[in-house]
DNA sequence: CTGGTCAATTGGCCTGACCAATTAGTGTAT
DNA sequence: ATACACTAATTGGTCAGGCCAATTGACCAG
């Protein structure tokens, strides 16, 4: 089942073989592996090269390293792993209309729900967002706040994790370098105002309005994006198959 | 400038302390750090532990480990990061429930823009959940196909890879565990037919009856997942500060 | 000044051991 | 017969010390 191993930097050719025995099948989902020992006899390392070699599959998040109980298999493709190379992080409009359809209906379900203490969470962040549209730093840091903010309402620790995962991907250094050509302090005033109608339609109660809100936000967001480019992409006409064609436009 | 540690995952405090000290300048790029052993004396822990951190940090390409020379900064901040999880995974009725909110709306959306090729992949999807009922890896698999090609046909990556990270959770462990305690070829069953029906409404381009659908699917998914405990949790009803406590319950 | 050799430094890997957390098995009490 | 508590085996976490190989820089010969 596992054959030995040949040279050089051995801890990554043992982690690249248990890789690759899970991507190929041989280890499945949720199966769990080998002692450590084991596995080293069957490799013919050491235990402290296998345990390397399984820290390097753990902060990949393929395996789940569990003391005293064992090493099981998390998930069998490598995660998109945005490290030295490879860069498949989706386009700037790809996330903004994926956090549209997404937080439309987070906003949605949040204002059947939504609380004063709520309410006074999103207060809290719009405060902070308007008086501090001049540093990008306590800006971003309050938008994410109210992101999430509205998201932790429905008291769901996935979906607040999630939109916090989304929202952070725009901290990517392409993003970040698109974003300092339009950001700044008009159009972070412009987006105080479309959050305080999201706030104020949940503060209602008003499910539709707070969903039509969070729409409205978002499309304007990729409205000012696009207009620091000359170009139009409404983004809603975007299809998978053009989806590499307008990246490129974008890139140019 | 180093500091001692405490207990716990002693190789991720190491990890945690140095990427810290990268984040806040304490390190700077390019900058050379102390040898290993040297390291480990100034952290009071063993080589070996450093080792661990460092290649933590490695694969985070945060430094750049290189045999015979040294131990340099990379890069400043960390990327993303997803998986890697620093906090306990979400329980499952939490994860039904955000997978409700978000693919109701990705179904609804998908049915206004289904193709005949888009509802082949779902078709292929469906054969082959509902001919490997008996193979928990094969249905596990279509299930997965089946959920992330309704969101393929939007057309966004990000909305594809969000719903496939989703669904991946159920691959930890625990909640490996739970499900084999109810999983079985009569469940499965149910899910396709409802798949089905969630197919046939993206099919007839009916939005609203994806969405219903898609909601109807997941809700008895919960109710599926809970009657194997016999306990009762709607995950409706379910808030952030009874999360705990209905957590607990399912644990026991 | 140029080129090559050698030794010090540093990461890579190993053996062997002990501790701590988890799990499964066993036995007792109800 | 069942439920619970306790023990023992399994397994990851950490440590100690050592040897090897790659890199680097100083030194010396040409």
């Amino acid at each position: 089942m596992f054959s030995p191993i040949e040279s050089r930097r051995l801890y990554r050719q043992v982690a690249d073989q248990i890789r690759s025995m899970i991507a190929g099948g041989e280890l499945v989902v949720g199966q769990k592996l080998p002692a450590e020992r084991e596995l080293a006899e069957q490799l013919s390392v050491s235990r402290p090269t296998v345990r390397e070699a399984l820290i390097v599959l753990e902060v990949e998040g393929l395996v789940n390293i569990r003391m005293g109980s064992g090493i099981y298999v998390v998930r069998r493709h490598a995660v998109s792993m945005a490290a030295s190379e490879s860069e498949p992080v989706e386009g700037p409009f790809e996330l903004l209309q994926a956090r549209a359809i997404i937080e439309c209906a987070i906003a949605e379900e949040a204002a059947s729900r939504a609380r004063p203490e709520d309410i006074a969470v999103l207060d809290e962040a719009l405060m902070r967002m308007s008086s501090g549209v001049n540093d990008a730093a306590t800006v971003l840091a309050a938008d994410r706040a109210f992101h999430t903010g509205i998201a932790a309402i429905i008291g769901n620790a996935t979906l607040t994790r999630v939109t916090g995962q989304m929202f952070d991907m725009r901290m990517t250094p392409y993003f970040a370098k698109l974003a300092s050509h339009f950001e700044g302090p008009t159009t972070w005033r412009s987006a105080v105002d479309e959050h305080r109608a999201i706030r104020d339609a949940i503060a209602a109660g008003d499910a539709a309005g707070a969903k039509a809100a969070m729409r409205s936000h978002l499309t304007l967001s990729q409205k000012r994006f696009s207009e620091s480019f000359g170009e139009e992409f409404s983004g809603e006409e975007e299809r998978g198959r053009d989806k590499a064609a307008a990246k490129g436009a974008i890139k140019t």
